[in-house]
DNA sequence: GTGGTCTAGACCACA
DNA sequence: GTGGTCTAGACCACC
């Protein structure tokens, strides 16, 4: 598991190491038990505050993708193959994706290449740690 | 021009003005030299305060999809025909809907199922506001 | 005499009438005792409010450039053979020569070339309208 | 570092702030790395509103001079050794520095005078803060 | 009538 | 302790 966060980003680092995580679930890298780095071990290895670790575990485990535990540490409780996601998480989702998407429309991406785009991202979600 | 924000959110106000405007652009219901409502006029709309909108617009005249005049107000500058974004977007860009589509897998969301959202979501994006 | 405005830059109007004032007089285009357009024929041809012309006219006179006569309109009163400007002139321009001359610098131009610039721009305007 | 504004003048606070920023960076007060003082401090310090200091330090983002974090605060992220401005910069500040030489000229300054003056500003500015 | 600037003060987010 | 967001209200600049 190797996790990159740019400390010079305007994006939370928090939020940058929650979004690897996420990123790592959806192509594999990541399955359903599998230990995340201990909170003060990835800390040291960033150079950053291990609270600042705790708290983009606490957000995942907030949104039901890891599970914290005293002894285990935080592990990996849900993955893509759990069964799809509620009506509020889609519903919250799809609105984030509008606006995503509108920004490349009305930024000048034609639509066909942003689909393409989109296309390209997921197969390289499905394709990785897969057999089938 | 009909705009919607949720005091309630999380998502600064600012903020969300800046995605219905971006959305409204993608969408065809704004477009290039299409007038937004006056600051002031619009925080009395909605309640809140002038400069709420006021930074809401200068994001939006930063990204280069308004401009913004004194006598004139603030107008849309840029839309989908303008010509490709630059690479610097485009990579910034890419990043995001990694994380973002990462997220819908990481929660049970089919691949396929995903890829038709967003097919949707931009067939909306198309279709409106044109003759074709 | 011709001179040209953008309606759509962040300039004020009657500024950039201003600069083109003075950059015509600088080069000599227009010399002691010119005429400058009527104030509503120029608001006619740009499209603009002639108070706008006005203005310009006005912030011409104060600087000492331009006289405004009822009969006879706005004409030159000064150039660079008048003789040198006054310590008050001089010590404001420098300051914001500094500004502009570090903002090159600042942004990685080399010293060289802003000077080879600024070198460049001058000989536009001593080799203009002169025999010498 | 020591900054300094005029409350009386007509050019608006935070640029003047811009303005010393800018200077600073290109005379070498300021290298890359260093820090700005805090919103908060540098509005006491002055006398006014910590909203304007953080327009100043927004200003100076925008235009890719300062890198602004929650943590550190406003860093300087470029100057001079950085590489060359791009084209969009160095177009925009020609025609700036055509209008300010010509002022000069149009006041009386001779060519050669106003040649002599820019040479010794850039003069102060690649003298100060290096070690040959 | 439009946006721009500045002030004053509150509460929140990040590290 | 740093900046970010939002509110409230004043006065100014441009057209």
């Amino acid at each position: 598991m190797i996790l990159t966060v740019d400390i010079t980003s305007d994006v939370p680092i928090y939020q940058q190491l929650r979004d690897r995580v996420v990123e790592a679930i959806a192509d594999g890298r990541l399955a359903v038990g599998d230990s995340l780095p201990a909170t003060r071990a990835l800390a040291a290895d960033f150079g950053i505050n291990f609270h600042t670790v705790n708290k983009a575990y606490d957000v995942l485990r907030q949104q039901g993708l890891v599970r914290v535990q005293r002894k285990t540490g935080a592990t990996v409780s849900k993955d893509q193959s759990t069964g799809p996601p509620d009506a509020a998480f889609t519903e919250d989702w799809t609105a984030r994706a509008r606006t995503l998407l509108a920004e490349a429309v009305a930024n000048g991406m034609p639509a066909a290449e942003v689909q393409e785009r989109c296309r390209a991202l997921l197969d390289g979600f499905v394709d990785k740690g897969r057999t089938s």
